[in-house]
DNA sequence: CTGTTAGCGCCTTCAT
DNA sequence: ATGAAGGCGCTAACAG
């Protein structure tokens, strides 16, 4: 590993100053002679020279890294927002650093620390908890978060921007759709509503329940305790099989996100049930969403432009720093598969008129 | 962000020299007098102080961070794996940087030389590309790189370790349980044979066979071109269909990872027929292995183990830096779960007698 | 036991 | 159009 080759070293072989190599990686050699930037490039290829990084850094202040927190990539959401993330973070010439948090507010603020210490002076923060509390030292300090999947909140410090979809819509445009369908009781499924999104989406489910005049039923609500993110599948399963063990069980339900209906629609056949005998919608439209068999009906989150938002936001920075619009919520939409359709006729007659055991009536 | 602070803001503070302060930060205070000591302390925490961790890297060269390349973080598979890997890398004091290279090796390439300029200098490389020449500047140079899932080759460069599960036994495993459970007619679906793993898990399917004395069929070998990391639930839904379509369908199927198994289930279902009534294994164990229905039989990872055994390659890194075992293969081994039964008895007697049209037979 | 000193590799005025 | 010099924040000899 022969000591790494610095600037000093292409300079004294280009027959050049130091700065005059650095003027040339730094772009500024608009009035550089031809020849002399020729023979700085030739210099820099043949031996392979690639500046430090680190010293730059230290140099200049900050570094050409977004910072991503989310809650784990386990979880194929986070790891399809990673990705897209990514991919426009490279073209921006940025990278972007991952880290899992599990929602763990500790761990947020060690990643956040621990990226600003690194220079990295903006985090994509996908966690979605209501209290930015844990962060905000660093933020003071200079650190610039950006929240994914957590819509503005009242008193939020005003150096936070955010992006992300309108979860109240999302919600409201899942339920309808079911109600649309017929189905009067309609479940939802989640783990702790303890994040600003998963909030919102319940908001929805009762907004859409009510303005169709259907009850609200608290029953049909189930919640798990803890945010579930590495086995979502595992509590959306739980979570339905308790529905379904309810004296009315629902004819369908909505859940906070894909992975949880995945885990729906195995509690379902397990009870010997079909989808979309039960039907079953979800939320994200991860890739798996249309591999599924029946295909799952889901609220789709536009992930390209939100990273495209975040890229801009990023990179004019500097310009307008001022009252640019620092947030910005983007409209969801449904994704119609398979895994909805009409209730049974007999169930839905069965549970909206009291009294009608044989009522099979006539098949529409 | 009103200008960071330095070493020197606390040791002025505290009224010691800046280098009291850097022998205090850096675990060099056993002679150091407890009242100084303590005095230092106390501004650190007072003052909020944060070392710049740019500028001790720049210092002392190199930094506590590893590399992760991985295909695509929008898989699970490659998602847990960097979970794992992450916990482990922080309980010994590290950071790992998470890069999507999509197997493309100029993207390898590039993230590698990124990871090199910016202080990292080991890196776990996780796409079982064949060749590892794209690297080999940058090896050279001093980048150290862990091999996983991808068993070490004959020509690899001496500096390369390794880890991974024994290809060949895995698939050997798979292979032997449907044999065992009576099947004949075995299929093998992956995408592209294009990296080590998939080699030697091919090489494993067609071994056990033979050594069961069942003729290795290539008709039941389906095989896409790309690598399919993104969509492989995608890929191995065509592969099934494909296999389905031929006149001699199999009644089981190996797969190259769960992701195309789980794809392979849904092709089964859609061509009217279920699982297991056609036999599906698949390969690594994902969460949703054990959520899928029914669940499925696959062949285990130890990925904590591996990862384990990469950090503790990565600190005992100076000492024995000669031949200690760099290189290891763990042993995969088989959950059977109940994507897998014997073959339907009217199917087996049909196409081990050649003739036998109304072969219904006892239900056993 | 603590302070002084000299860089790590690069960028950036300021001269030339 | 190019070069010289200083310093980003920290560490590690080496003195005292």
């Amino acid at each position: 590993m022969g000591k790494e080759l610095t600037i000093v070293d292409v300079a004294r072989h280009a027959r050049v100053s130091p700065t005059t190599v650095s003027n040339f990686l730094n772009g500024r050699d608009a009035e550089m002679r031809p020849e002399t930037k020729a023979r700085v490039r030739r210099s820099i290829d043949e031996l392979g020279y690639r500046p430090n990084l680190v010293a730059r850094r230290l140099r200049t202040g900050r570094a050409s890294m977004i910072g991503l927190i989310v809650p784990s990539v386990a979880n194929p959401f986070w790891g399809s927002w990673a990705r897209v993330l990514e991919a426009h973070a490279l073209d921006h010439g940025y990278q972007v650093f991952l880290c899992n948090s599990e929602r763990n507010p500790g761990r947020e603020r060690r990643y956040a620390e621990e990226l600003w210490a690194n220079g990295v002076d903006t985090v994509v923060l996908s966690t979605s908890l209501p209290s930015l509390e844990h962060l905000s030292e660093v933020m003071v300090s200079g650190l610039r978060v950006i929240a994914f999947d957590r819509e503005s909140q009242p008193d939020d410090p005003p150096t936070l921007s955010s992006v992300s979809v309108d979860n109240v819509l999302g919600a409201r445009l899942a339920t309808r759709h079911l109600i649309e369908l017929g189905h009067k009781r309609i479940g939802f499924i989640s783990g702790a509503i303890a994040t600003v999104s998963r909030r919102r989406r319940l908001a929805g489910y009762r907004e859409e329940l009510e303005s169709a005049h259907l009850s609200y039923d608290p029953e049909l609500v189930w919640t798990d305790s803890g945010y579930g993110d590495a086995e979502s599948a595992l509590v959306g399963n739980r979570g339905m099989g308790a529905l379904l063990r309810l004296p009315q069980p629902p004819t369908a339900v909505v859940t906070i996100n894909d992975m949880y209906a995945l885990g729906a629609c195995a509690a379902i056949r397990d009870a010997g049930l079909d989808v979309p005998g039960v039907s079953v919608v979800g939320f994200d439209d991860v890739v798996l969403a249309k591999l599924w068999s029946p295909p799952l009906t889901t609220i789709h989150q536009p992930l390209d432009k939100m990273a495209k938002f975040i890229l801009d936001a990023v990179c004019n920075r500097a310009q307008d720093d001022e009252q640019r619009d620092k947030s910005s919520v983007m409209q969801p939409h449904l994704v119609i598969r398979d895994s909805t359709s009409p209730p049974p006729l007999a169930r839905t007659l069965a549970s909206s008129r009291s009294q009608d055991g044989a009522g099979r009536g006539t098949d529409v």
